[in-house]
DNA sequence: AATTCATTAAAACGTTTGTTTAAATCATAC
DNA sequence: GTATGATTTAAACAAACGTTTTAATGAATT
């Protein structure tokens, strides 16, 4: 049971997972290689199967890891506002807040591998494969069904249907901030050299400014 | 130089681009065989290097088909703006519905296959592959420059860095509005029974929301 | 009718893929 | 120290990959 310095216990396992995490981000699920995720490991190339069984599992694992943590996160502020406004009704800036400034917090996390994880997150929201999105979305599930429930309380004069459309266009802009760093800033000439911590705040005030915009339909179109 | 109906000139080119559009949507690049493309265009194998050389060029080709388009009724929808301005200021408004309503234009064309295109173009913005982000960087490049201009112009006391940040939003909550549809629905329950008509408005509103959210850096954040 | 050039067809090329096998090595318990 | 179970290693597997090659076919020109 004693944890050896240099090569612990488990070592093996996590080896894998942080080079797995680093190399899907950079080059995508079908990109990466078992061959690439081993070398850059330092492990054997049968590592892989042998701790997880197959690729499909490994890049499960590489996202329960982490999201399992996120997703509490975001459940427990949501507990904490509720708790607090004591049946009262929740500003939605706050709601907003917990949801998307969890994971911006999240991404703030460099050293930690947050940051990583999150462009990877963000990357796979729109990844073709049916196996992962199958996964995301049960794992996303209840927390979603939990964050859009309180947005509804909060909001009981809007139509359900349009908080669900903004829900889905937060998700989309705070994924591509993320994720898409590298898409634009060719065009733009780089402009992630203040990344991420300036990003936080900008992103929060747009999505904010998003969901109180006024509901489209009234200039004729519907 | 006769056309045949049928079997016409160019027609195994253009079979070939249209199965390619479609399966790369689906499955990505990776996720797509010259084999899955030859066979679903109903051509040969061999067909591909042929006519486009190698599959790197295919994808190129797949995108230059409609990214000109594209940029050039952009361009061609902003240009009207700045002429009926005639020197004066133009409503940003107007030139995000120039730049972004053109485009979702575009993705409600569903039979033309420019819903396709727009679904696959959304997920590219987040490719991993360095070779079709440079790609992409390049053929957009004027097009960007040319409407970032614009709204600097239109919104001269804002800082430049902020409508920058604020473009990168819109990019990212439209692309992933189009391209990931598939994401959330499983969460939510499908709500795209009435896609993509009615998105088109309420993305505009919520665009617009964002751009004109108060900037970030009141409450003590800076 | 013969020739020419573009296109299509079938088969094979060498690599790389994810996975498996079987032997070697390790730490731990008896 | 010997046995045991877990882990690592090297080698090999069939399958799929993008691409190339060589021959057959097509239509238009001379």
């Amino acid at each position: 049971m004693t944890e050896i310095p240099g090569k612990a216990a488990g070592d093996t396992r996590s080896r894998i997972l942080d080079a797995a995490e680093r190399l899907f981000m950079e080059h995508g699920f079908d990109g990466t290689s078992m061959r690439m995720i081993t070398s850059q490991a330092g492990v054997n190339l049968a590592a892989v199967n042998y701790h997880f069984g197959t690729k499909e599992l490994l890049i499960q694992e590489v996202f329960r890891r982490r999201l399992t943590d996120l997703n509490r996160s975001r459940l427990a502020a949501l507990e904490v506002l509720e708790l607090e406004a004591a049946g009262a009704s929740i500003k939605p800036s706050r709601i907003v807040d917990a949801f998307f400034g969890t994971a911006l917090r999240m991404a703030a996390d460099v050293e930690g591998g947050g940051h990583t994880f999150m462009r990877l997150l963000g990357r796979t929201y729109t990844e073709p494969n049916e196996f992962v999105r199958q996964f995301l979305a049960e794992e996303y599930a209840e927390c979603v069904e939990r964050f859009l429930a309180a947005l509804y309380r909060a909001l009981p004069e809007v139509d359900r249907k349009e908080i669900l459309w903004r829900f889905h266009f937060m998700m989309g802009a705070m994924s591509y901030a993320i994720a898409g760093t590298d898409a634009l800033q060719l065009v733009t000439g780089k402009f992630d050299d203040e990344n991420p911590s300036q990003l936080a705040p900008r992103l929060m005030s747009f999505l904010l400014g998003g969901l109180r915009a006024p509901l489209a339909g009234f200039g004729g179109l519907k």
